[in-house]
Parts: C-alpha cells; structure tokens; sequence
DNA sequence: TGAAATGTTGGGGCG
DNA sequence: ACGCCCCAACATTTC
C-alpha cells in the first residue's frame, strides 16, 4: 500500500451503501485512495434532526456498512461535530484533494452542503456532488410552464418519458490511504436510548444494511409483488415491501428498486403481475414526487402548500392528541396502527392514512403534530414524505385530498381488516370480539380493558370537521 | 388513496 | 293479469 494516489474523502450521508454509490464509484474510477466518512451533527438538520426511531435504525445500518468496508479492507471513519469543521479537519489530517458526496434535498442540508462545497473549493479542494437517492433530480422534472407540478398524476407521468439510468455495480476492490485517520466509536453518538430499551422491540423486527435491503427486495418481488396492488391494502398481511428505512438511509437506492423490479417485470408477463409492478413503481413515485415538491416548496415543512389553509383554526386538544398517539381513542383500527407504530416503528400505510384523517377530521388536530409524533416514531421517517403525507391528509398541500375526504375508520376497517386480524394483534384487550363487532367494540356490551367510547362519535367528529372546514372556507371567500 | 345522501331501476310480493 | 309498493342494487351527486 505505498501508491502514491491522492486522497478522497468521501462523506457519506443518507447513502449508506456500497452499490450504486456514485461518489464512491466516481473516486474508485480516479484511482484515489478512498476514507470514508460519516459525520454526526443532527443539529445542522434541526428541528429535523433524526428522531429516536430513525436514530435506532441509522445505529445498525452504520454499523453494518462499518462491518461491510472492512471486508473490503476499508473503513468507516465516524466523527461527531459540525460537518464543515469535521471536514477541514479531516482534510488537514489526511492531505485528502479530493471531497466527493451524494445530494440531500431538504432545506437545512442542502444550504449547509452549498455553504460547504464552496468554501472546500476556495481551499482549492475538487469538490463533487452526486445523485444517489432519486430517479430523477427534483429540477430536471417540470411542466409545460417550466413550473414544478402540485399534482402527482401529470408529475408522475412525465418521470416515465425519462431514462432511468441503471444502478452502479458493487465496486470490487479500491486503493486504501497509507494511514487513517482516528474515528470515534460508534456508541460515542449515542443513537440507542438507554433507560427502557425500547429498541430491541425494532431490533428484532428489522434487518439491517444493504445486502439484507437487496434481499428483501428480491423476496418482496419473488412473493409479494404479483398481489401487490390487492394485497397492499391489507394491513395483517405481509403484502408491502416495507423498503422504506433502507431507502430513506440508503442503504438500498430507487434506481436499484426501479431496474430489479423492471426485470421482474420482464420475467413476469402476467397482467396483474405487471399492473402490480406498476404500482409499486408509482410508490416509489410518490417518495420522487415528495422531494420534488420539498425541493420547489421549501416552506411545506412548517407551512401549508395551500397558504389559504395558513390561518385555518386547528384545535389543540393535548388530552386527545396524547390518546392517539398511545393508541388509546376507543377507535380499533386506530389504535391498532398507533401502537405499531410505537412498538416496532412502523405502520402500514393504509393505516397511516386512516390515523391521519381521524387525527386531522374527526379530531381538528393539526397536520404538524401528527408530522412530529411520525417524524419521531418512525424508523423510515423522511421529511419530504412525511411532509406530503401530513399536508395531504390534513387537505392543505400538494394534490392533497378535499377537505370533505373523511375517512370512516369503521368502514375502512371492515373493508381491509374485515376479521379483525390486524387490530387483534395491536390490540390484544379485543381479541375476543367477533369479526361483526370488533371495529366497532361500543356495539356490544364488553368489559374489556379498553375505552367503551371513542374519544369522539364518528359522526360528530365528521360533522364538525365539514362544518369547519366549509366555514372557513366561506369566511376565505367573503372575508 | 371516501362516505353519505340522493336518485334510478327493476324484480317480486301482494291485493 | 295488473298496478302498486317495497326495497335491494346500482348510479350519481354532494359534502
């Protein structure tokens, strides 16, 4: 190892993987000798920095891609501290030319990537940024107008014209560097909660890195993907990919997602398998789609795409707000998604979007506490998602659903969850209820432990949403 | 990626 | 046999 190459540093963020890595492939084709790094400085991200949950399943995946690079004989250098000092620093240590790293989009990081790309290169640094994480950059995508898109459909429809370039190969091998640079360990970041170990719950529902992430794609397609578009829907079924924290840390990218399950395609000429595909190609859609709009809309975080919903009267209601998110409004299928979501991380989405409406309608609680309760709950929290998500459950954002779009979580749960599978299995107390009763336990005399009424009456709730939202609407209009 | 209210149709019970 | 009514099933409109 006495090559005289010169050194690149690469700083690795929400792409932790090996494979369709291109700063990481770009610095192999310039025969650099490669240290790679990962810098933890959540405050930079705030208030989005990583929640509790996220933090959980960044521990493991950097962990694993730790394991991963020494296999390879390199690497993970860790370090704590703001991202430009750590960098310079790095680079005075290491005599590295050389700064190569993948894009972020949101707000916070991609001002604070510019800020740095540009003093890196007034210190005469080759600094060079990829993409990584999209199919398509948020401002290669745009209308006839030259304007972002606020609707999916069109947006979506316009990303199929364009090439989607197959992923990178897994690099074989890569020069090292003569001597590393000191890293600090990875406990030092203190990504894990300490007092209840309320992580090995996550732990144990998960697996970690990028080749269990590969794996799970290709059982996901091999199983599931034929019935995706019905069973989707099913929340007691194992029938989505639940790829979504690997692709939110990268440790699987969408160009991998999108080649796999085109071949997968091919092999399967079904027409339900290949309609089935296509949904779950339009997913991935929707996580474009969110960047897209986070990148064009940098506001939507804190603020309504709809600024007309700025003033719009939520309710604050801190004792309801606390029920749902312990999975306690009397509501079956409600509470049966909320406490997935504390237990393992996670909720099926069909799901998500029943707690939403019942958080934003039948409660009038504001789409930014139910944002904040995900954002630190889920392990594939992501911001751009989890904005649109929120905005468009709560009607205020990007083709969001009107205001009138209110979910009825009894017909919705007999509908996907017509035994009761999946509530018995969040909500133990009903599992004795029969398949007639157990979305709507208050129909039946029970001494169960569980609330004997919803927080609010399903129909009061719903009217009173109606109400408040065409009232206002109607005070908008003649102000 | 909704649900409820309202409208329409047609089969069958029944005087 | 006929017309009336009921209501399920489906369609359309409204929130």
């Amino acid at each position: 190892m006495t090559e005289p190459g010169a050194t690149a540093l690469i700083w690795l963020r929400r792409d932790l993987r090996l494979a369709d890595n291109p700063a990481l492939s770009e610095a192999i084709q310039l025969k650099l000798n490669i240290i790679p790094v990962f810098i933890w400085a959540p405050e930079e991200e705030a208030p989005w920095q990583p929640g509790a949950a996220s933090r959980v399943w960044l521990h493991h995946e950097l962990s694993d891609l730790s394991a991963s690079l020494k296999e390879k004989g390199s690497r993970l250098i860790l370090r704590k501290g703001a991202s430009q000092e750590t960098l310079e620093s790095l680079i005075k240590a290491t005599g590295a030319k050389f700064v190569f790293w993948n894009r972020l989009y949101e707000p916070s990081t991609k001002s604070r990537d510019e800020k740095i790309k540009q003093s890196l290169k007034s210190l005469g640094i080759d600094v060079r940024s990829f993409n990584a994480s999209l199919l398509h950059e948020p401002w290669e995508v745009s209308t006839g107008q030259k304007n972002p898109y606020q609707v999916f459909t069109p947006y979506w429809k316009a990303c199929l014209q364009l090439e989607h370039p197959e992923p990178l190969k897994e690099p074989r091998d890569w020069s090292h560097p003569i001597t590393w640079p000191s890293s600090d360990s990875l406990s030092s970041f203190q990504l894990l909660p300490t007092q209840p170990r309320w992580d090995k719950e996550i732990e144990s529902d998960w697996k970690f890195g990028e080749r269990e992430a590969r794996q799970s794609l290709k059982s996901f397609l091999k199983s599931f993907a034929s019935q995706y578009e019905i069973n989707r829907d099913i929340p007691s079924t194992p029938g989505t990919s639940r790829i979504s924290p690997a692709l939110h840390f990268g440790s699987i990218s969408p160009r991998q997602i999108w080649s796999e399950t085109k071949k997968w395609m091919k092999d399967n000429p079904t027409a339900a398998g290949r309609r089935s595909a296509q949904v779950f190609l339009k997913e991935i859609g929707w996580r474009e789609f969110a960047h897209h709009v986070l990148f064009h809309f940098p506001h939507t975080p804190h603020k309504p795409l709809r600024s007309e919903f700025q003033n719009f009267p939520w309710k604050a209601q801190p004792k309801f707000l606390r029920a749902w998110q312990r999975g306690q409004t009397g509501v079956p299928i409600v509470d049966a998604g909320m406490r997935q979501l504390w237990k393992t991380g996670w909720m099926h989405n069909r799901v998500r979007m029943i707690v939403a409406s019942f958080l934003t309608k039948h409660l009038l609680i504001s789409w930014k506490e139910g944002a904040h309760w995900f954002w630190d709950t889920l392990v594939d929290a992501d911001l751009a998602s989890n904005t649109l998500g929120w905005q468009w459950a709560g009607g205020c954002g990007a083709d969001a659903a009107p205001y009138f779009r209110i979910f009825n979580p009894v017909l919705q749960g007999e509908k996907f969850d017509p035994e009761g599978a999946y509530v018995k299995t969040w909500v133990p107390e009903l599992k004795e209820l029969s398949p007639r009763f157990i979305h709507s336990p208050w129909n039946q005399v029970h001494s169960f432990d569980y609330p004997p009424q919803p927080v609010i009456q399903l129909q009061e709730g719903r009217d009173r949403a109606l109400e408040a939202f065409a009232e206002y609407k109607t005070k908008k209009a003649a102000p």
